[in-house]
DNA sequence: CTGTTAGCGCTTTCAC
DNA sequence: GTGAAAGCGCTAACAG
């Protein structure tokens, strides 16, 4: 419990004050073979009385390795990214691997990103969270010679876990369709802070209504960026056109509640006139009673993990798709005159404002 | 843009390749004087050329400094812990210094980390977000021998970065009680993870009673696990009691959500028949017209981690109370019928829609 | 088994 | 100005 200058002693100094060599003090605190059991015990008995920890810097300098991998996220309050952090984050930690957080918030963030590699040559791998690296991205990754893993976002270039966008999608979609919804409108979501990407989520309304033998009517459907305030948003300008949807089909739960408040504002009921689905299973859309597609984030990121830690293993990590699910609750109906269709849904009562 | 090895050269191969010595070399990269320009010019084409960055394990052995410093957070997916950390994130790698990250989930999680201090001799300094550090856990950090700075949480022992909960709670209980409000409930929430810590919310509720000439009732408080649906469970076990107010007072958006959607769900109109506030100004609160108290929690971040880098600085960094804001939307409303008070029949069957 | 000896890649005197 | 040399704290290879 000696402690003056606090756990900074060197290794020769415990080596000495153990009365050793210093190869000696490091075979024993690191658990080498070849060290008698009785100066293996007076050597960590010195360490741990004087709080001793060896310099990583050092050690790491020898041995090429870090043990530390990035995390780059492009949004760190939204659910969504903070679940998976704490995924990744998780196993990481069993692990004793530290985690070097990167935020790359909106695009000029992403470019110095990629331009300055600020994890270079400091980790052994990267997660990239919840974005597609463009290929101009990938050659700069390249150079940090650590090993990629992508979390939420379908990279073909590396091993990577994600939902499937066009089955999940397509869960909601036919949930409504199938309630007996014709009139079923779109509110696709884009990020603004990040570059284009054709979304999955688009794909499966249209792969949705073509099955269901129905048209895209473009006046149902509407484009606004990420977010709850941008949903509601989208909800207003779908209602100021010609044709009024019985459904609609968002891309993520807080462009849902958005929706729904525009809704109920402008004075139709939620679900009795229009019934609204969002993705997602946010924490607080059970809180709303807001029907979605339940996707675990948790989950990817530890499984993301799990892979980061095979690869660094040497072993070749399979990609993974994880599997999503509709959970009916309140804001979803067959629509208003139609007279009950089969499915029925386990939510209950919600209320109008 | 020649590159084989993937931007591992060694300074002394750059240096080699640009025909000057191992110092010169150095000093050129490093912007250090006394090298001529002509020379410098050479030695930097030469590592752009080759994609050279230095070994940070080899200039952090010598330089005695990390460049990096370690956000430790009791969570991650929730809005508040993910906004404070993109403030701190974002300052601190405008700094150029690196972010590591430590989540402490859980009582166990939070008893290796101080026992374990992963980040020893790894950073300069540490951020706390949103939890009281103990006394022993204080012992344990001064080890780190880094500075330490608290965000969101009173702490006292540290230079700090907080709300004042005992005004927020004011803020929120006051507006109740100014709108005629007398049965005013309180639903105050504990974190389950962390040790009990007697809350300034709490306290700002029997203030603002006593202000105004009431006494607390027991059976008008109830305490939960921090969350949305704990929140629900507590509004239920008020609902049960002999007295129901006109008016409840939560301690967090999650946890007025949850209490709100017990409310409708018993047949309640909200705020007709009973008002509701909560602390913090979620970001889907405005979606879901929630009267709150706002707290700038991403700017708290950013202040804490201005702090950080004074003190780096070798300055002594002042705590600071950022203020937080009554938010009135609509949740709270008078009491109704002011005068008459008895026609809630709670529970019945009276759903609306 | 254990002490000694090279470096890991870099920064920083110190001479020239 | 610039090169050579001395470490930073540690691990691993080498002799004892």
């Amino acid at each position: 419990m000696v402690t003056e200058r606090p756990g900074n002693l060197t290794l020769t100094e415990i080596a000495r004050l153990a009365g050793v060599g210093l190869g000696t003090a490091s075979r024993a605190l690191n658990g080498a073979p070849g060290v008698a059991a009785a100066t293996r015990e007076r050597v960590l008995r010195v360490a741990q009385d004087h709080d001793y920890v060896a310099s990583p810097e050092a050690t790491r300098l020898r041995s090429k390795t870090h043990g530390r991998v990035a995390i780059v996220v492009p949004h760190l309050s939204r659910w969504f990214f903070g679940a998976m952090l704490e995924g990744i984050e998780g196993v990481l930690r069993e692990a004793q691997i530290d985690v070097m957080l990167y935020h790359v918030g909106d695009l000029e963030d992403r470019r110095q990103f990629f331009e300055r590699l600020p994890a270079r040559r400091k980790v052994d791998a990267v997660v990239v969270v919840g974005f597609p690296v463009e290929e101009k991205e990938r050659e700069r990754l390249d150079l940090l010679g650590a090993h990629i893993v992508a979390a939420g976002g379908q990279q073909a270039a590396y091993p990577h876990v994600s939902i499937d966008d066009l089955t999940a999608g397509r869960q909601a979609v036919d949930h409504l369709l199938s309630l007996g919804h014709r009139r079923v409108a779109m509110i696709e979501a884009v990020d603004p802070d990040q570059p284009f990407e054709p979304s999955g989520r688009s794909q499966a309304y249209r792969d949705a209504l073509a099955a269901a033998g129905l048209q895209v009517d473009p006046a149902l459907v509407v484009t606004c960026d990420w977010g709850g305030e941008e949903g509601a948003a989208a909800m207003g300008q779908l209602l100021s056109r010609s044709i009024v949807p019985t459904a609609v089909y968002t891309h993520s739960d807080e462009v849902a509640l958005g929706a729904i408040r525009t809704l109920r504002r402008a004075g139709l009921r939620v679900p009795e006139d229009v019934s609204v689905v969002g993705i997602d299973d946010h924490p607080l859309a059970t809180l709303v009673d807001l029907t979605t597609v339940r996707q675990p984030v948790h989950e990817q990121g530890q499984t993301a993990a799990r892979m980061v830690l095979q690869l660094l293993d040497g072993k070749t990590p399979q990609s993974v798709t994880t599997p999503t699910r509709l959970i009916v609750r309140g804001t979803t109906h067959p629509p208003a005159g139609q007279i009950d269709v089969h499915e029925n849904a386990a939510g209950s009562g919600t209320t109008a404002p």
